[in-house]
DNA sequence: GCATCGCCTTGACGCCCGTCAACTTCCCGA
DNA sequence: TCGGGAAGTTGACGGGCGTCAAGGCGATGC
């Protein structure tokens, strides 16, 4: 099945972010940007194959991943409403993006002539500098939820994460967008896991189900210091190096 | 102490980068340049400190880290010659950056100024997006392999990309800038079971050392396919998820 | 030469998490 | 209304890794 294609922008708001300064990014390139409404599970834009557009997500989620060669997938980005993606260093992407929810809408730029826009338009260069830099600070957050200890920390971590980008008005009410396997595969530990996880989180009264999907977020601080709080009086234990052998 | 300034850029040959389109990045603002000189483990910027100035490695190493509320540190980035950082989209860093090396040198550039220059000078906003696309994909790099399921993998898989960034002409003979603590904080793994995962690999003749710092990968392959290997005939373990319940 | 201080390694032990398995729930279409 | 298939949960079990501890190694300084 083909992606339904309106062939035209979508006048449309997206959510205010707190990174993002333009409420519409790219606004100014409606003439040459298409518009396309996707499936559940379809490819956006696949691994090895040229990097010939940049993409905005308008409405819905994705996820981009890297395939392993065992089968197993690591997601790079969940992708919201005003998140950028498709624009890399290299001439073929090294990811495949896939829609998660249904009618999901993402705007697609072709590459070449956006990149020769902007060479006329200090303005355009600036904003799309922004939202690489925006894509590049989501990535440093999630190495930091999955580089964390136990399997609760990151599902927690990621639970405020999600929460922090989903609504910043009402930071309490999540509405998960993705399953469980997407969670593992963005946690890089195994859906058993998430699941114990979750109703470990849930007993300890931390957090509050209304479905498999919508979570509250009850005690807060017990989600981020959580670290923090398991060894409170921690020994400063420095892997910090002072001094090391001379090496070039 | 303080860093020891030259105070005026310095015409190094920088290494050829397989990314970097420029043999020297940032070649046309050698007038707003301050190049400095960096002892061991010195602060290059600071956490939460006016992210005024953008950095490129000229020489040595460094390491772009998270301190952790429990004082463990996450490494998000191992900075060699060539190597862009200090680019955010925030008004702070949220990060810290050490030299590692002796006489780590690092050119930074004011931000404002240079923004500003790169408004009227359409290739230098390029090469700013494309060194800001490599750190980006970095931190993808990383993400994936601290994403790996066993430590040997992640040890091993850290020694292939260092390989590659290090000496992309001798791509076996790898020496490290690092010691054991920094790898452990940059794959989120404890000092010893890098240690351990290092004399497993040397055992099993995949790696051999001559010096602790001093790697030669002798079966690449095994490093890097071990993840396929392992479970040659897995059952298409798929966590992936075609149909979906219908959430926003 | 000797002492000191990190870096690095190795061992022992306990627990967390991955794996396999079985079951329930939910959604959707026939 | 029923059936199928995927999503989600829970239990049992084993292995890998974190933690604690001890010791060796190498570099630097007195």
């Amino acid at each position: 099945m083909a992606p339904k294609v309106t062939s035209q922008p979508i006048g449309l708001r997206h959510p205010h972010r707190a990174l993002a300064n333009p409420p519409h990014p790219l606004q100014g390139l409606d003439h040459l940007a298409i518009t396309t409404s996707y499936s559940r599970g379809q490819e956006i834009c696949g691994q090895s194959r040229p990097a010939d557009n940049w993409y905005l997500v308008v409405a819905g989620s994705a996820r981009r991943y890297v395939a392993r060669p065992d089968g197993r997938r690591q997601i790079v980005d969940l992708l919201l409403p005003g998140d950028f993606f498709g624009c890399t260093a290299r001439d073929e992407y090294d990811f495949t993006v896939e829609a998660i929810s249904v009618g999901t809408t993402i705007t697609s730029y072709p590459r070449r002539r956006v990149e020769a826009l902007a060479d006329s338009d200090p303005r355009l260069a600036r904003e799309i500098r922004m939202l690489v830099l925006e894509a590049m600070s989501r990535l440093q957050a999630q190495l930091l939820i999955v580089g964390r200890v136990t399997a609760p920390e990151k599902v927690g971590s990621f639970l405020l994460e999600m929460a922090g980008r989903l609504s910043p008005g009402h930071p309490d009410k999540v509405m998960l967008p993705v399953s469980r396997y997407d969670i593992a595969d963005y946690l890089a530990v195994s859906v058993e896991t998430v699941s114990r996880s979750l109703t470990d989180l849930k007993h300890r009264g931390v957090i509050a189900f209304s479905g498999t999907r919508s979570v509250r977020i009850v005690d807060r601080d017990a989600l981020d210091d959580r670290e923090a709080s398991r060894q409170h009086d921690a020994p400063e234990r420095s892997n910090i190096s002072w001094r090391q052998p001379l090496v070039a």
